[in-house]
RNA sequence: GGCGACGUCGCCAAGUGGCAAGGCAGGGGUCUGCAAAACCCCCAUCGCCGGUUCGAAUCCGGCCGUCGCCUCCA
């Protein structure tokens, strides 16, 4: 079996073979810092720590890469409305959402770039674009990227020009030259947050930072680009764009989109005013609770969440742990033993033909609890527990062994203390270590 | 109005051509001093209509419904 992955780019699932053999470097859009990360945000980082855990159980050495929109407009409102400087805003949210992420189990990328740190990359992949003539420089010192420079704009969400501006409702800048064009970088405002560039004080436009930090931690060329389905337009298809025009060529291999979770069967937001943040959540659940539900649902079809998902998934924890008891019957041989030994090997092919399917974790979760009903139905039949850990104190010993002949003493005593806590007792020989259960 | 997605048991939710996973809830048992847990059995023909096919939840068309995007958004 091998993975495949559903790209938005194609809209379709495609074997998954990435640039350099072995490993793979994913970009996934983190949140615009202004205010609490509510439960949405939770599940797209849950989605994306599913995918790095799976391809890193799969062997490939992922570099995951999540960025900090720490310098935006919302951020600088804020800031305004509540009197207080936007980087202290923004810094309060940033740390209080890599903890939030921690306490939720969500593995730390391998980078967490912000805005406000990218900023030479920024100016440098903007004077690019101006140079190659695909963004241009207003009288008032905005830079616009002109999007009819791109002969395929609109490929990844399938809009053409025309569709693309049909609904729009914002007023339009008199400076830009095309209507779609978009701002690569906004000239300073007084009192707002700036820094030099060619073409005067001022800051990044929202794009633009996803694409130059991309490119500065992870190259021209990327496997996985993930973020929420809200993303795809506009956001990710001016990625795109800049991107390809900058580096002429192709930019993430794959395009990966969560659904959106549905509070009452809406989309959770601030405007509708049913979030449930981060906190709220955490402090009336088990953070695997929530990750059980996020499991249990495909990850690109909405994810419904209300009170009784909820219960549902607090039942469905308690059932996966509880097969985790520890077994303390005699039985160490027949067909009790045999018919565990048997669905222990079906249920891991069946997880992986799961996973293998485009991350499919529900499926995967009920090639778990086949081996849940596996467990418990051995433990009832007096099956003994406590046999597997021995290949793993065997290793520790070789361990232990090479740090004894390195002179590595602290090392090695220290594995031996350690052991003794858990009931282990190791016993050096001239002939070598032994060891018993204590 | 345009683009995209979805509609599977009371609830959540897998499943893209061959007799519908799993979790929760519910019913009936086993076990048990009681309770809990565990185990066993039962519990759906897949929004509607038509088409393609030996055969469709799975493919095509139409209809109805829900949702996302088109403006900041995970």
């Amino acid at each position: 079996m091998a993975l495949v992955v559903y790209n938005t780019l194609t809209h379709e699932k495609e074997p998954f073979v990435t640039i350099e053999p072995g490993k793979v470097r994913m970009y996934v859009c983190g949140p615009t810092v202004y205010d609490e990360a509510h439960v949405g945000h939770a599940m797209s980082s849950i989605v994306f720590d599913f995918v790095r855990r799976y391809l890193e159980h799969q062997g490939y050495q992922v570099r995951h890469v999540m960025n900090f929109t720490d310098v935006d407009d919302k951020i600088i409102a804020r800031a305004a409305q509540i009197g207080e400087d936007p980087s202290a805003i923004a810094r309060r949210y940033v740390e209080q959402y890599q903890e939030q992420l921690s306490r939720l189990n969500v593995l730390q990328p391998t980078v967490f770039p912000r805005v406000s740190q990218t900023i030479p990359e920024i100016v440098r992949m903007v004077a690019g674009l101006v140079e190659s003539d695909h963004a241009y420089i207003t009288a008032s010192g905005d830079v616009y990227f002109r999007v009819r420079t791109d002969p395929d704009y609109g490929k990844l969400s399938r809009r053409k020009l025309a569709d693309a501006l049909a609904g729009t409702r914002v007023a339009s800048s008199e400076e830009k030259l095309e209507e779609e064009d978009f701002a690569l970088w906004k000239a300073a405002r007084p009192g707002e947050p700036s820094w030099d560039s060619p073409w005067g004080r001022g800051r990044p436009g929202w794009h633009i930072e996803c694409s130059a930090m991309s490119l500065h931690y992870l190259g021209d060329q990327i496997d996985i680009h993930g973020g929420g389905n809200d993303l795809v337009f506009p956001h990710h298809e001016n990625e795109i764009a800049q991107t390809e025009c900058f580096t002429g060529k192709p930019f993430a291999r794959y395009w990966m989109h969560n659904g959106m979770l549905q509070l009452k069967g809406e989309k959770m937001s601030k405007s509708l005013g049913n979030l449930v943040t981060i906190d709220e959540l955490l402090a009336a659940h088990d953070a695997d609770v929530f990750r059980m539900i996020v499991a249990g649902s495909q990850y690109r079809k909405p994810l419904a969440f209300d009170a009784d998902v909820l219960v549902d998934g607090e039942r469905a924890l308690a059932r996966l742990r509880t097969a985790l008891r520890p077994a303390t019957g005699p039985v160490t041989t027949g067909p009790a033993v045999d018919a565990l030994a048997g669905q222990v090997r079906q249920s891991r092919i069946a997880f992986e033909a799961a996973m293998d399917d485009d991350f499919n974790t529900a499926g995967a979760l009920a090639a778990l609890f086949d081996l849940v009903r596996a467990i418990n139905t051995a433990r009832d039949a007096g099956v003994a527990a406590g046999q597997s850990i021995a290949p793993f104190v065997e290793l520790l010993l070789t361990v232990r062994l090479e740090l004894r002949k390195a002179q590595q003493w602290a090392l090695a005593d220290k594995i031996r203390d350690e052991l003794k806590v858990l009931g282990v007792v190791v016993k050096d020989t001239a002939q070598g270590s032994s060891w018993r259960m204590d």
